[in-house]
DNA sequence: AGCCAGATTTTCT
DNA sequence: GAAAATCTGGCTA
């Protein structure tokens, strides 16, 4: 059985805010999609985090690095790192080119592809495909490969928009970071079940 | 439901 | 040499 996508379509950058917060809560029900040699994989993006321009917990933050470059791609850019010595996780970057600033993409709901995601995951509960920036990676397979990839021209990874409405997006602090931690970056839609992190901090 | 240790490697100080 | 934008499984209650 195959999820039909109503009027899916590329997002053009343009579109995209040129700010790395608005960019953040923007990406809120847009769809990542990820042509693989297994078959198309897809998921509504239903929580993110955003790491703007000097911010002291973001990875641009003391300049440009070998790692972090992708980070300083024009927005629209992929920028995946490797993190504990065990997970990727999947940024868009959110400035213009030079500057640093991305959005951690944190959790999907999947739609497409789901076997093949529950393959790569090693589960097949659906609420756990996605929820959370490691198991995103890998549920889309996603790794170094997708580094530095164009997201908005890009045929294999892409970001795209379908007629969706999004319930209410909601914004709290981010997860897992020790600077900065009280400025309110991370955004979910509001009663998703597929969204990571602790309930007491859900709004 | 909540807490905690362990995995494991890249990156920068 | 330490810390890191995490996850899993096992423990306690």
């Amino acid at each position: 059985m195959r999820v039909v996508i109503a009027c899916m379509r590329r997002i053009r950058r343009s579109e995209l805010p040129s700010d790395t917060t608005e960019l953040a809560r923007m990406l809120i029900g847009k769809l990542l999609v990820h042509n693989t040699r297994q078959g198309r994989l897809i998921g509504r993006i239903v929580e993110t985090e955003a790491y703007p321009v000097g911010d002291a917990s973001g990875h641009a933050f003391r300049g440009l690095t070998q790692r972090n470059r992708s980070l300083f791609l024009e927005r629209g850019h992929a920028y995946v790192y490797f993190i504990y010595g065990v997970w990727y996780c999947l940024n868009v970057s959110g400035e213009s080119e030079g500057t640093g600033g991305g959005v951690l993409l944190r959790a999907l709901e999947p739609l497409e592809g789901i076997p093949i995601m529950e393959k790569r995951r090693g589960t097949t509960r659906l609420h756990d495909l996605a929820r959370g920036p490691g198991r995103l990676a890998q549920a889309m397979g996603v790794d170094r490969k997708q580094d530095g990839l164009d997201l908005c021209h890009d045929s294999t990874l892409w970001l795209a928009a379908d007629g969706s409405k999004v319930r209410s997006v909601r914004a709290t602090t981010r997860i897992g970071i020790t600077r900065e931690k009280e400025r309110p970056l991370r955004f979910y839609e509001a009663g998703s079940p597929f969204v990571s992190g602790p309930k007491h901090i859900l709004g």
